[in-house]
DNA sequence: TGCATTTACATGCAAGATGTATGTAAAAGG
DNA sequence: CCTTTTACATACATCTTGCATGTAAATGCA
């Protein structure tokens, strides 16, 4: 009968154990408080380790935030893909996307950490190459589809003009905005840019 | 005759010198590296004063943030109230408004400081009031005239929206995207909503 | 005009935060 | 079985922030 207590662990085991429990406590305190004033004793603290560990594992505080926003938004572009891979129709694809997207945005923190914190901490650049993956492929190929007598290069900027209307949507429901409002007023935007009506 | 280097000053002329001074001198430094790794004693170095004079005219580091972000909103507002205060058109005034704001955010470390750096430093709330005058109403007004059969719900919302494409467009500029491409996506982005083809 | 008060700073200090250097026990590997 | 690496724990040096205290000039008033 093998003892329970110092049960023989393997360095991979504790090596991750220890990961997920810092960038949980981490997520936790930076919603609630933000990235610059959450402190790394708290952040240990509450994950039950010290500060040796964080900085074992992570070279600074902005790593375990690039950490912690990364394991969001591969969550979040998992739910979409997931909600989405077996989407044949495009224009189904693009709905359904955008159904997944909102959905995945609803979940507490996510606005906070990705669109309010990630910029200013993790500097521009690798905040959009967090967020590439959120549904702004699928809304690329189905303008591309959609609207084939358009430029390649309006194409590529409608997809970003509409990518941050998305997130911007994201961001009012995350603050008390009415869910199906916003969703209807992106559907509606989304609808009149698909429907070929010869501008420019 | 006067001396001119100790020459009598009024305290409402040293106040306002010393605090655009601070403000001058933080504007760059926020501009170049950010707020979180700005210092302040590099801030009242450049200025050419003590931190006592700081913590004197601003409650804290934030609090002399804001102070920089709100004369940098006044800047951008005072722009496109003047380029648009004699266009009677709403049509026109919405296209003058649009030139008026990408002319704006042109000026560099405008969307480093309000579209970067303030969410996170300000929170949410006082970053939208900052950026709340910066068009946003002439969009509204526009909206509201040029689709009347639209609930006020959704004007509301696609203003938001319409806003954030503005903002992103900035940003996309200001990181070296194509000024032509993006002022004219806008242009069609907002000319697709504008004409009434009656959706929803 | 003389004096009391307020304003606009300057200086020094105390607490807290970050990152690193050093030490140690357990696992991995040969 | 022994060496090496890994995964931490602890202590420390350095900054940074905000406040408390001190001072000289400007303002206000009798």
């Amino acid at each position: 009968m093998p003892q329970d207590k110092p049960a023989r662990r393997s360095q991979a085991d504790r090596r991750a154990e220890t990961r997920a429990k810092l960038i949980a406590a981490a997520r936790e305190l930076f919603v609630e408080a933000g990235f610059a004033e959450t402190a790394t004793p708290d952040v240990v603290q509450k994950a039950g380790v010290t500060r040796g560990a964080l900085y074992h594992h992570f070279a600074d505080k902005t790593d375990l935030f690039l950490a912690v926003a990364e394991a969001e938004a591969s969550a979040i572009a998992g739910h979409i893909a997931r909600e989405t891979d077996d989407v044949s129709d495009p224009a189904a694809a693009m709905a359904r996307g955008s159904d997944a997207f909102f959905a995945a945005m609803l979940q507490p923190g996510r606005v906070r950490l990705l669109m309010e914190e990630a910029p200013a901490v993790l500097g521009h650049d690798r905040a959009v190459a967090l967020t590439r993956a959120n549904g702004s492929e699928e809304l690329r190929d189905g303008l591309t589809r959609a609207r084939p007598d358009l430029a390649p290069a309006r194409i590529e900027a409608l997809t970003h003009l509409l990518s941050a209307a998305f997130d911007r949507a994201a961001l009012e429901i995350a603050y008390g905005a009415d869910l199906a409002t916003y969703k209807a007023a992106m559907h509606h935007l989304v609808g009149v840019v698909l429907k070929a009506d010869t501008p420019d």
